[in-house]
DNA sequence: AAAGCGTGGAG
DNA sequence: TCTCCAAGCTT
């Protein structure tokens, strides 16, 4: 793998740079959280723009939270942009400006889990450690046809992947899997055929690779109605700040009354006024959710302070999460 | 410990 | 259009 790794590896911009051993901790870490469930190609300018306007743990932890939170937007999933503030903030707080080096200091932190210590731990710092994420788990299923079903094979596939894990460049073998699995060992149509690993791969060798990893049935996604309230005033729609846990906890919104079974059409308005509903709605899809949204507009006159009075032509700079997005645009397109 | 938590792209 | 999926974590 590491031979392979060494002729393969793929240009990103959170790796070491040519020369240096190891990677920024900073990077490597601000990568690993915005790729938790999240694709290269949605990370990578997302990436860009964090690292330059934060470029270190003390910028981070100085960062005015609402303005991460809006250079967060799109990306989903923003529970991740409120730890990694608090995480930054520990950091300073607490280990003087730089990570811990080791895997059970950093797996305390907020925000990072069992995967992303270990690949802090091994990447950015050279320590031995095993690293099993959705690739790996992929790989290594099939290097050994794991036949249990998920999550109940995590243990045999955490011990398989540590009896396969060198002593030494760790790091860069758990990148060499992760590179392996999103471009050899894919989920469909695996490449077995140019894969370096498929010699000594179980499920090959039997001809059923992608049929592993064994994966649980999936239950059908449940729909839910709700109402979005365009207040328009000036040119300006009033926003407000959704609370600070929960579905998109913390983002900048339009206000919506309650998600429910049924369409709950004009309940629980943000102010009093004119309510119309508009003859189109907008369907958005959550992980464990599809959400059919009713869009009501009034025109206000008097001020209110329910919220934040933005300019509707400057709608896109407001960092909504895509939901509203979607909404604002559709509101803008029907009337 | 099962459920909650986003989004966009591929097939 | 629909299903599956992508470098998981928290409670």
């Amino acid at each position: 793998m590491l031979a392979w790794y060494d002729v393969h590896a793929r240009d990103l911009p959170w790796r070491a740079p040519p020369g240096a051993p190891f990677a920024d901790p900073y990077r490597v870490w601000l990568s690993e959280i915005m790729l938790q469930q999240t694709n290269v190609a949605t990370v990578r300018p997302k990436f860009e723009h964090f690292t330059a306007r934060w470029p270190d743990f003390a910028s981070l932890a100085a960062a005015d939270e609402a303005e991460l939170m809006t250079a967060w937007a799109g990306l989903g999933y923003y529970a991740r942009a409120r730890n990694l503030v608090a995480c930054a903030r520990t950091v300073v707080e607490r280990h003087g400006g730089a990570f811990p080096g080791n895997e059970d200091e950093l797996r305390a932190l907020p925000g990072i889990g069992a995967y992303t210590a270990a690949a802090i731990a091994s990447i950015a710092f050279g320590e031995r450690a095993v690293v099993v994420d959705g690739n790996v788990e992929r790989v290594v299923s099939r290097l050994f046809a794991i036949d249990e079903p998920l999550p109940g094979a995590r243990a045999a596939i955490r011990a398989a992947t540590d009896s396969i894990t060198p002593e030494t460049r760790a790091g860069d073998f758990a990148q060499a899997m992760m590179d392996l699995g999103s471009s050899i060992c894919t989920p469909r149509n695996p490449k077995c055929l140019v894969c370096p690993l498929s010699d000594r791969c179980a499920a090959f060798a039997h001809g059923q690779p992608d049929a592993y990893p064994v994966k649980p049935a999936r239950t059908a996604r449940p729909e839910r109605f709700g109402t979005i309230f365009w207040a328009e005033r000036d040119g300006k729609v009033l926003l407000v700040r959704r609370p600070p846990r929960g579905l998109l906890g913390g983002m900048r919104a339009l206000p919506t009354g309650p998600w429910s079974e049924s369409p709950p059409g004009l309940a629980d308005p943000p102010l009093t006024a004119g309510w119309r509903m508009l003859d189109t709605s907008v369907v958005h899809v959550f992980t464990h959710f599809r959400l059919q949204l009713s869009l009501a507009v009034a025109r206000v006159r008097e001020h209110s302070n329910a919220g934040e009075w933005w300019p509707v032509g400057d709608i896109e700079s407001a960092g909504l999460p895509t939901v509203f997005a979607k909404a604002a645009a559709e509101v803008r397109r029907a009337t």
